[in-house]
DNA sequence: AAAATAGTGTCTATGAGACACTATAGT
DNA sequence: ACTATAGTGTCTCATAGACACTATTTT
């Protein structure tokens, strides 16, 4: 098949003298401009519940609330740096799993103004959460499966922890988000340090959906993958007997 | 379980006159603003091939290249306000398919300025996609699956139709979504008349997955989904034995 | 009648769920 | 020895693929 390309530099293409002259007088501000914030919801699992990282407000609006951390891009960096950037100013964390998430545009959603939140999630094992600089909240998941909704905390007292913004719409977009990718991607394992048993993997699972999982099929399902492998090494200080640990590998080209 | 929630009223909540107070002095412009854009995929399935409506650019940068509609959201709407707003003006088109892809925010991506753009697909049946104001084109995709990368278009006369910005990552996001959406949601309708034969809901699964399925089984799984409702009626005027037509019926509470 | 596709029935392979059974740690 | 969990083997059931067969239209 022949495909040919159309020369473009001497029609005014990307790079040409024309496209020059013309981006110099180029005024994008002509447009009134929203801001553009980053909010990153990162989750882990302890103790078989999913839990979030937060901040309480302590400046107008929504002042005592829980909030997810976030922050206003900053103009010299991509969407997913300023991310990063955030989860290490706000909770020290790097190199963590980090997906783009869903852009919450509603024209009232803040009430300082015009504010587009790019919204995040990562995902951490419990050891990093716990280290992390945040509040943590048990997740209180109103809905079953995928069906998706607005997803609230619970405080340690089990009062319910009130969301700012529309921060409660963002946390459930991430746990929908989540439990989707549970099943057909290699996500579980993010959750975990790098060495874990079955059961903590299914733990984490069944933490995730919310609903116990079937352990033969399970086990079977998870073996076959191609994604774990065993380590020969087998957990210790158990009062039953010690399961093997295995290690998540990178599927080669499938 | 009891759950109770903090008065936050008297404490300076969302409503509250210190609030009003600090938002009044909130100067949210001292940070420096991208603009935000809405470019939208509009996807078809014509005669075996997906196809995609764009625009040839008339100005710089990127003059004469292909482009995605798209559009400066403006303050007083949403996000999803303004990409059927852009729709409409632009391609004529109302009440088609639309959700949120993903939103494209590199630095260099516009040589305008700071661009944040948040891309939407859109799905329309063959007959509307024809109706509207767009120019159309084959894809070309060069990957299988849910594999994922830059999709390109085609002339008419074969050549490679050069698209602007990272319009080519974005429609390449687009036909991921899509095939990833097609075996676990009602999708594929989207892309049919009201009234279509098992044989071209098939065809739109083909074109979409770029391979083909399995006829007997693709139809025990339709009819078994519960979306299709036989309507009696056959398909008229072809040469070999009418297929009886069906109807999506948006399944009840599972 | 021939050609082409619609639509049905059945066999087989595969994977999930269920369950029984053995293995191995701590107490 | 007892208990709790790890791990294996096997049976059944549901679903996808394969294939044979019948049905219905135009030419």
């Amino acid at each position: 098949m022949a495909t040919k390309k159309t020369p473009e530099k001497s029609q005014g293409g990307r790079g040409s003298d024309a496209e020059r002259a013309f981006l110099a007088d180029y005024r994008l501000d002509a447009y009134d401009r929203p801001s553009v914030a980053v909010d990153v919801v990162v989750l882990t699992v302890l103790e078989g519940h999913l839990l979030c990282g937060l901040y309480e407000r302590t400046e107008h609006p929504d002042l005592g609330r829980l909030a997810l951390p976030g922050g206003f891009m900053r103009l010299d960096e991509s969407l997913d740096e300023a991310a990063r950037r955030l989860l290490r100013e706000k909770a020290g964390l790097t190199d963590v799993f980090l997906e783009q998430l869903f852009t919450f545009g509603e024209p009232g959603r803040d009430p300082r103004g015009r504010i587009v939140t790019v919204a995040y999630f990562a995902l951490v094992d419990k050891e990093r959460f716990l280290q992390a600089t945040m509040l943590r909240r048990r997740l209180s998941i109103p809905w079953p499966g995928e069906t998706g909704g607005e997803v609230d905390v619970v405080n340690d007292d089990g009062s319910t922890g009130a969301l700012a913004f529309d921060h409660a719409s963002i946390l459930g977009t991430a746990v929908k988000r989540l439990r989707g990718k549970l099943d057909y991607t290699p996500v579980g394992f993010q959750l975990l340090p790098a060495e874990f048993t079955l059961r903590e993997l299914q733990d984490i699972h069944e933490a995730v959906r919310g609903e116990d999982v079937n352990k033969d099929s399970f086990r079977r399902r998870m073996l076959a993958s191609g994604h774990l492998e065993a380590t020969g090494n087998h957990e210790r200080n158990v009062t039953w007997r010690p399961a093997e640990l295995y290690r998540f590998i990178r599927r080669s080209a499938v």
